[in-house]
DNA sequence: AACTATTTATAAGA
DNA sequence: TTCTTATAAATAGTT
């Protein structure tokens, strides 16, 4: 529906792409939420774009729901400490609120125990799908994080590069003209300077990698 | 878009939900497939109906593309240094170890075939079974080589500092000593060389994470 | 980021 | 239900 009828396929102008994207995302969001609430149904889309970015719609925060339903077949036991028992509270208080953190403590704790035959397939089916969604979420923000780590160190790269082929030229000259020490010392310091700042990025990304 | 506007509201009326439900749930998965064809990302459209039946749509790249696009890769990467020679011969054993016959003959057939229904369960979660193997292999895989190239990243940047280090301190001592320009052209080169491998790492690194 | 010519989706009717 | 059709909505190409 445009100007043109519009062949299925892979749009290879890169802009071109960009901009059907946008514009056929919003409307796929739109039409999941109106079919959600046309039809009273639960809708989930989630879209990966290729360059690690995730969009996201949940028509309900149906997960916080099944967690109550399932914390209350498995019937509150007598508290097992009281962390677990404060975090309980807290979820069926703010249930819209849970972070992945909290939500795989949940999770984590409560598969290893029995019950699990109290759920529903339709709430495990359910449930599955949610904790893919955190976890395409997780995995996509760590990406991104890297790769901003990654585009920093390559400015830094770029920058200590021309910063040394600019001294080198400059000592050239200086076998020459016998320029003064101070100056070449106050080259080499910047080089040192950027040469330290290219290092904390390093750690800085080492740190990352090794959350995974 | 129809013959009148609709207001976006919970249709009360049953039949006409359930007709609603149908077309719009149709018209939903298909946009899903146009969305993920033309812009070459990966969606997700999940749907639960009110009596629990489940409506699901998933676009994932195929594993077979992705491992073709990845030989294709390999092969095509004249090795430049030692460096990347060696992480070239990495990639093949694992490559060659990933696409072992039937794996990739079910992964076809089931992608040629847009209905899965036709495979038995049996069948389908032995597929599963595989296909996530495969995939924490791979992840696995990336995250060791990323490790790898932090970890030699670092010893180059441990190096190229003792260098500076060092540099400073007969630099300090040519103010002096007026030493001639030619032993300190050499530290400079000997500097440069250093943040010149330091870049290649960080090259090859930022070509790592971007495939992912 | 708007604009419109068209195509596409679909609400209601048959 | 399925098909038809009038109309609303989405959007491709343009400015």
């Amino acid at each position: 529906m445009g100007r043109r009828k519009l062949e299925i396929k892979r749009i290879e102008d890169k802009s071109a792409r960009q901009v059907t994207f946008t514009k056929r995302r919003n409307g796929l969001i739109k039409k999941a939420k109106e079919l959600a609430v046309l039809c009273d149904v639960d809708v989930n889309v989630i879209i990966f774009s290729s360059r690690g970015k995730l969009y996201h719609y949940c028509s309900s925060n149906s997960l916080a729901e099944i967690l109550r339903r399932y914390h209350s077949r498995v019937e509150a036991e007598p508290s097992a400490s009281a962390g677990v028992c404060k975090r309980q509270e807290h979820y069926s208080n703010y249930a819209s609120c849970l972070s992945s953190g909290e939500l795989l403590q949940i999770v984590e704790r409560d598969l290893r125990e029995p019950y699990v035959d109290n759920l529903s397939t339709t709430e495990l089916v359910h449930l599955e799908e949610q904790l893919q969604a955190a976890l395409i979420r997780a995995r996509s923000t760590k990406t991104q994080l890297m790769l901003q780590s990654i585009t920093s160190l390559h400015e830094k790269e770029k920058k200590l590069t021309e910063d040394n082929r600019l001294l080198e030229e400059k000592i050239a000259g200086n076998r020459i003209e016998d320029v003064g020490a101070n100056e070449m010392i106050t080259d080499f310091n910047n080089l040192a300077r950027g040469q330290m700042r290219c290092g904390n990025q390093q750690h800085a990304l080492l740190d990352l990698l090794q959350s995974d």
